[in-house]
DNA sequence: GTCTATACCAAGATAGAC
DNA sequence: GTCTATCTTGGTATAGAC
């Protein structure tokens, strides 16, 4: 049985490049005007050469998206517990925090709605992805929505589950629109109903 | 110069039995799956002869969208009114009846969720479509929380513009997510936040 | 140094929009 | 029928384990 014997060292750093350069590309021009032609190109390969390490175009965009969720997780860790709040960055603060950052790349938006919205048939490449980011998103909302009831700075009546929910729900919706509208700033929309949600009954 | 005479009875006819067979072909089995030559087949024309009605796959699916609506306004004015509540069937409750009919054509969701996430590309021959909804549907929720704020049925601190915006993100990320959640209907979490931004403060 | 999985390319098959 | 996009096939060259 020939075992694998796993990428070398030049494919490893190959592959990065890719996803750097595909990132780049696509939040410049969006998703819709990304060929696999032209990241291939961009990348200094051949089309089949490209495909060689991601299987499909499908699989490739699941590996730029998770690339930028590594990417936001380092920004925002820097960021949201540096807001001078004093106390950690819990889930909800980080999904605003990105939020906001995502006015900045709309090429990626773009993608991630798109691919969200047909990779719900779980035959489609990045089916896989979303399913687990969903998952952990929902736990991660969830429990900072526990620790904020707690903390008594949530509506005590509220469904943690469904929050988290509800969250994402929100998070993923008002980036499509954000396409249409040059008005407010989603960050500030989703932030207004975390307050409306946050208020003790004194607050009213 | 030929004067443009307009539809003859005959297209017109031909138009709407492509709309409903695209309707129902796309309930069944999704956009993704979907080809503008399966469409053509469905009703019994060439591929040239569907395009000839449409100018292009965009414009057909937004024409389906745009069919769907109407459906749904027509079976909706007869649903909610009818729910016992007395009061007339506000944006709000239409909104929460379309999300709950939703879960039974699932093709269909996914068409609109992943058209309104790629249409944000102004190039898009659906992004008018788009455009025309989001216009008409901010506006007429908007309405609507005003009147339950007057009514005293909904949070007094609430920004109208800001909500309709969020309920609009809300129903459309909440689709997109049911198609990997089994869990809850989108159409009880939706009602779950409409009740926590409803009560007055006795409520609390 | 041998060996074989990995890295990559050229050409073409296939399919969809128009 | 034409154009463009994804993906397959069949191949060569090289990295790196042994």
């Amino acid at each position: 049985m020939a075992a694998s014997r796993g990428p070398y060292a030049k494919g490893v750093a190959k592959r990065e490049e890719i996803l750097r350069v595909a990132l780049e590309v696509i939040a410049r021009q969006g998703y819709r005007k990304t060929s696999t032609r032209e990241l291939a190109a961009a990348a200094g390969l051949s089309e089949a050469g490209l495909l060689h390490y991601f299987g499909s175009k499908e699989e490739l965009f699941a590996a730029v998206l998770r690339a930028r969720d590594e990417a936001d997780a380092a920004r925002v860790a820097g960021t949201v517990s540096g807001d001078g709040a004093g106390g950690r960055a819990d889930a909800i603060a980080m999904l605003s925090a990105i939020v906001r950052h995502n006015r900045t790349v709309p090429g990626l938006v773009q993608l991630y709605s798109t691919f969200s919205a047909e990779a719900g048939d779980p035959e489609h490449g990045s089916h896989e992805y979303f399913v687990e980011r969903y998952d952990a998103l929902r736990a991660a909302l969830g429990a900072a929505v526990r620790e904020r009831q707690a903390a008594g700075t949530f509506h005590p009546k509220a469904d943690p589950e469904s929050i988290a929910t509800l969250l994402i729900a929100l998070s993923d919706g008002l980036q499509v629109q954000s396409q249409y509208q040059l008005g407010a700033d989603p960050a500030d929309l989703m932030n207004h109903l975390i307050d409306l949600l946050a208020g003790a009954p004194k607050n009213r």
